[in-house]
DNA sequence: AGTTGTACCATTAGTACACACGGTACATAT
DNA sequence: ATATGTACCGTGTGTACTAATGGTACAACT
């Protein structure tokens, strides 16, 4: 499996990895069941952070592309190539844009908006 | 009508002109109708900005509490008793709190929620 | 002993926004 | 002339977040 990461890039380095790893998936190029490489193995490899490649894990497991068994390492979900192409971003956003739209429609101001966003997604943070 | 703003404290000059001229009016101390202090005027009363009161006017009349009739000067709009009460931020808190709490219960990441706000958010502006 | 994922402490640079301020200008009316 | 609301250019300060980095430590297993 080859994975370039474009330091230079605006996408962040742990999304790039996320969607190299589900293009992957996608192309048949690993399959379920596969081992991936260690979290420290890896970003050792792409000469980035542990926390970094752990992020972009965590974010796949998320979304049951990958699944990680602890000390026995991290292997291709079995149901990989499906979840991988369910994009939960775009869902998440469909949703918002509604959601913002039918405010605008009442006149509430955009910064209006903004804050009541910041206020409640702290609020339910510690919840 | 007499109105007090507190430098110190944490709330928006703005947001607090807002609130005491709503006061003013659930409490009857203004009445419909009733002519409210040019923004220039007011805002040289309370020793703060142009900006900061036509800011706030422009809220009040966003409510239906206020009316403006450009030249004529700012009116207390007819139905100002009942808007007033009307909070169109607990609204827009309530109803991005349920938005919200969907989107963690599928799991997404809070980050992940900003991002996709910021990015809805800023598409629409354009629109 | 060595490795697995994970959790905690932390810092740095960059970005984005809210709030308030200042100045200037406009059309419309008295 | 003077006043109305409104719109545009801008500045400065403070806050809050992202992304990425570093180090240390843990339980569980080979």
């Amino acid at each position: 499996m080859e994975i370039t990461i474009d330091i230079e890039s605006a996408t962040p380095l742990f999304s790039q990895l996320v969607m190299q790893i589900k293009q992957a998936v996608e192309r048949g190029l690993i399959q379920p069941g596969d081992p991936l490489p260690s979290i420290r193995q890896l970003a050792n490899d792409l000469d980035m952070n542990n926390k970094t490649v752990a992020k972009a894990y965590r974010l796949l497991e998320r979304d049951s592309v990958i699944v990680t068994k602890g000390y026995r390492g991290t292997f291709i979900h079995p149901e990989a190539k499906n979840n991988c192409t369910v994009d939960l971003n775009a869902w998440v956003r469909k949703e918002l844009t509604q959601t913002i739209q039918s405010f605008k429609e009442a006149g509430v101001t955009d910064s209006e908006i903004r804050i009541a966003f910041a206020d409640v997604l702290n609020q339910n943070s510690g919840v």
